[in-house]
DNA sequence: CCGAAAATTGCAAACGTTTGCATAAAATAT
DNA sequence: ATATTTTATGCAAACGTTTGCAATTTTCGG
């Protein structure tokens, strides 16, 4: 009826004649508070049915026990699942998880490291945007030492806590493998180079080419989102002229999945006349006919770690400076049937053109 | 160098030689301050790299431009892309979205209740777990007036907003396609009764089979959580022993994924032999051989429908009833290559034990 | 039973905002 | 000019906690 009826820890200290920092201490298990009145007090906030305001608690002691995630989309397997294992883990020590999607624009990248400075968050960890190549819209925190932590798309000279998975060795495992199944032209679909770890991805199918005595040709590699329209687009310029590549090394699996399917349209066996390999291992690259090759990236440990980290940063006192440091992740090749050795002669490239 | 290096407003103040009320208010464009102060205090808050206090200010006013938001696991694909929708869409309008997993858990979810509520969050929007039947954790936020929208898996005599996808419906049409397309012996595979959606689905399913004067068998259903590990023992049942049901009506895509595979090593032919059709229409369907039918439920939708109720109640005076209302989002079959009618005739089925 | 130490409780300020009301300044009418 | 309205600013309380310090009560050795 009252219009006023969340009860307070006044309302508690009134009803059984305490003070209120003795209710507060009650409730919050200080050592010099009797057992008998920290009962006495805990029965009381149950029966009036009080819940702390964690704002006036957050105002009081400048944190807020939340922590911010920002990641391109939630939606996308690779970022869903760590988030799942930050949030889980988190929330195990007490801390809410804010997590937000710039939907890679470094707009709303921008505008939400200012609304999450404003929330006052404990910690940050990012995943960032595709173009974001100037971090210094996340200067505020460490200029506030407030912890933070980049993961998977991570700065490249920003000094913070980064936690990422091996790129370079991913490029370069998946480029000596298409090559040790006998792949002589193999072309590259990779995301901007704005975004670090497609250089380190390129740099590895670079190394492993040259390692392998193969010629590194521009026309063969595409920079670009890594959707399935551009990854159509590609396909169409890929295909539209002999002769075909016998291997492509696509940078995600929405990408490879892309190209096999346009493949079966146009007649081109996988893997008899071209091996196709992903990345980070999406459940679809299972399941599809044939399977596809594809890199662990192992989200789940990677959740881990940069729950870990924040943790670790969140106790240590405020004033301990910030170190930079990365930590890598490893990844495996996960083969399967897309990039099998062909048991028949691969048929010489099909002369039809796409379309 | 010296240890409190937040601004506030009382140093914007001080800094004009105004007073905290002015600067507030001109931060916060009120209309009875002058463009000229206001400007001046803009710059300034600029200039000394002001950034609010949110829980200050939600103290203050007693809310904290969050909502909450409940989900079994961010993970999988229909409630994170739901999750999806409803968070950018809040956000453009100024909230937060804390996104919270219950993992299915009912004690989780009724902790995450509870911590929500601490947090003041303005709003709680929650799919439930599995095996949530009563819900009088979420008292707390009816009784206080915060408004609570429930959605996909939605309580059945809880008096709140729902929002919720059409399962009698999107039951009866799989079941009906299925008796369509030739099938006569139908198991179905269904989430535990706990959860009202599949009592929902059931009953399309015995309805379809009633009108279409197929006998009902009990040992035909299965209630179980839809994992692979579930779904996989279910498949050894089924085909321990002949007759060998000629559809399967999986009541999710993970299930009838598992199904198909399972058909495919005890070379049971989809669809020839066996129809499958499968729910909520995971981007895994899609790209399987052969493509699996399955039940789109329109998560862009649901999660649009979601965050406007929440927008709208969220605008409404606190005092204003919360009314129960239910908004149905509609389903489509999409039919797919496993429950294509046979062209060749189906063989007797095959008498080889699985296993 | 006294005094000192230990254990328990209370006082009051502080966290950074917002806002009703009062006041001061400027603009307009007389 | 003065009185009146309009516009702009300031005062101070309030939101619900936490915590350093002071005050009180209890415990206990002698």
């Amino acid at each position: 009826m009252s219009k006023r009826t969340e009860k307070t820890i006044v309302d508690i200290a009134e009803e059984l004649k305490l003070s209120v920092s003795t209710v507060s201490r009650a409730l919050n298990n200080h050592p010099n508070i009797s057992t008998r009145t920290k009962e006495k007090v805990k029965k009381m906030a149950n029966k009036l049915g009080y819940r702390p305001n964690a704002m006036a608690a957050g105002l009081r002691n400048n944190k807020s026990r939340t922590v911010g995630l920002v990641v391109p989309r939630i939606s996308m397997f690779f970022p869903a699942t760590i988030s799942t294992v930050i949030q889980n883990k988190l929330h195990e020590h007490g801390y809410h998880v804010l997590i937000c999607q710039s939907n890679d624009s470094l707009e709303q990248e921008i505008a939400l490291a200012e609304t999450l400075y404003s929330t006052r968050i404990d910690a940050l960890a990012v995943s960032s945007t595709l173009y974001t190549t100037d971090f210094s819209h996340f200067d505020i925190f460490k200029d506030n030492h407030i912890p933070l932590v980049f993961f998977d798309r991570v700065p490249k000279d920003y000094k913070v806590k980064v936690i990422k998975g091996d790129d370079y060795l991913g490029g370069y495992k998946v480029t000596e493998h298409l090559i040790e199944k006998g792949c002589k032209d193999i072309v590259h679909i990779s995301g901007p180079l704005t975004c670090n770890l497609y250089v380190e991805r390129v740099a590895g199918y670079k190394d492993a080419l040259r390692k392998h005595k193969i010629a590194f040709k521009k026309s063969r590699v595409f920079y670009q989102e890594l959707t399935k329209e551009n990854a159509l687009a590609a396909c169409e310029k890929i295909f539209s002229k002999t002769p075909y590549p016998d291997g492509i090394f696509a940078a995600n699996d929405t990408t490879a999945i892309t190209i096999l399917e346009y493949c079966r349209k146009i007649n081109v066996r996988v893997p008899e006349d071209l091996k196709i390999v992903g990345y980070s291992n999406d459940p679809r690259a299972e399941i599809i006919t044939p399977s596809i090759t594809s890199v662990d990236q192992f989200p789940a440990i990677m959740g881990e770690k940069v729950a870990n980290a924040l943790l670790d940063l969140l106790q240590q006192p405020a004033t301990t400076p910030q170190r930079y440091s990365e930590e890598l992740v490893p990844i495996q090749l996960i083969e399967r049937a897309s990039s099998a050795a062909s048991v028949s002669k691969p048929k010489t490239t099909v002369k039809k053109k796409a379309k």
